[in-house]
DNA sequence: TAGTCCATGTAAGATGTTACATGATTCA
DNA sequence: TGAATCATGTAACATCTTACATGGACTA
């Protein structure tokens, strides 16, 4: 009964923006231009399809608004099959191949975390997380002590880059877990 | 004379394994598909098209080998121009745009260099990648401080796992700068 | 009034994903 | 002989990039 959710990372992202705020194209471009939201495109040819798109799968709908001598404006906000969407996205298990693939998709989900999940599913999250990172982290380690003899020294420094950037990516969801647990225990003093 | 070079990333990662050593499809996809080499996707629907993009660019060009009762292979070898084209690329100055959205390109462009460009182009490649790591983390850092009280928590942890990659590829620069410098000094000695 | 920003879009093309298709060869 | 692996490809589809197009409103 519940088709399968395909959306690209981009429709995700609109899909949270506009959950936050309802917003027009035009207010979306401005978002993904001025700040660093893992930078997306700005460009139109992305964002007005990846509308339509939506609305066409009814995860937002939109009206004009043009009161006023204003320019008219079309204003997207989402409908609750889109926050349902937007909230199995947020809490499929990680795979391997997210953590390979699609570091900084995860960290898109991350970040809507407080505003659309609860405290379990972040949690969740972050202990998922860790446990692939400490899965792809040996599988690197162990290429990298296997192959290091025959790489050339920019191959090897490339390679240990990618894995500086896992152990870093490690190093934050466990500090990421304690600010949780030290949010979770000052709650429980205040009651 | 010279066209504008467009080509993908994959597009790049496979030129170089080629000018490595001579291959088929079927080697490529399995090289992709058994190293961590910053992993693009293995599919053939991506990897023979791009193969053939290439060959209609002369950047390589193939012969099929069936020789003895073994099954054929369409071999794929680089050509003068494909080095250039590759050399080029990996010689281009590295922009601001280049670290916000292709920080994992250049990951690419890097570990190819010692095989197919000279010492000084991996010099510059990495005094300039370390200049606009910089000034992007300052940027980064300024908007996280305007901002981050106007932040969920998630939102603000995702940031800072932006900032600290940054800074992690950043801690990668310099000491790669310095393995190399250690490397010229090893080597007047010797001489 | 000329330039810049607001605001929305389309068209053509490149690239990649997923799934399907085919056949030879090797090995248990 | 059946399964796994070698080996190459195509077709349909989704998505994104680049470039173009349009027009209103604000401002120096």
């Amino acid at each position: 009964m519940v088709e399968a959710d395909s959306n690209s990372t981009l429709s995700y992202a609109l899909l949270g923006l506009i959950w936050q705020k309802a917003s027009s194209g035009y207010d979306l471009r401005k978002f993904f231009s001025s700040t660093p939201i893992r930078s997306f495109s700005d460009s139109p040819g992305a964002i007005y399809p990846a509308l339509r798109r939506l609305e066409g799968r009814k995860l937002i709908r939109s009206r004009i608004e043009g009161k006023g001598g204003k320019r008219q404006r079309r204003v997207f906000e989402i409908t609750s099959r889109g926050r349902l969407t937007l909230r199995r996205w947020q809490s499929q298990p990680i795979t391997r191949d997210d953590v390979v693939h699609n570091a900084d998709t995860l960290m898109m989900r991350f970040a809507f975390m407080d505003e659309f999940a609860d405290r379990a599913t972040a949690l969740r999250f972050l202990q998922s997380f860790r446990q692939q990172l400490t899965a792809y982290l040996t599988e690197l380690r162990r290429y990298l002590k296997a192959n290091r003899q025959f790489m050339s020294i920019s191959g090897r420094l490339a390679l240990e880059s990618g894995i500086q950037g896992y152990e870093t990516l490690f190093r934050w969801a466990k500090r990421a877990l304690a600010t949780y647990q030290r949010l979770a225990t000052h709650q429980r003093k205040e009651n």
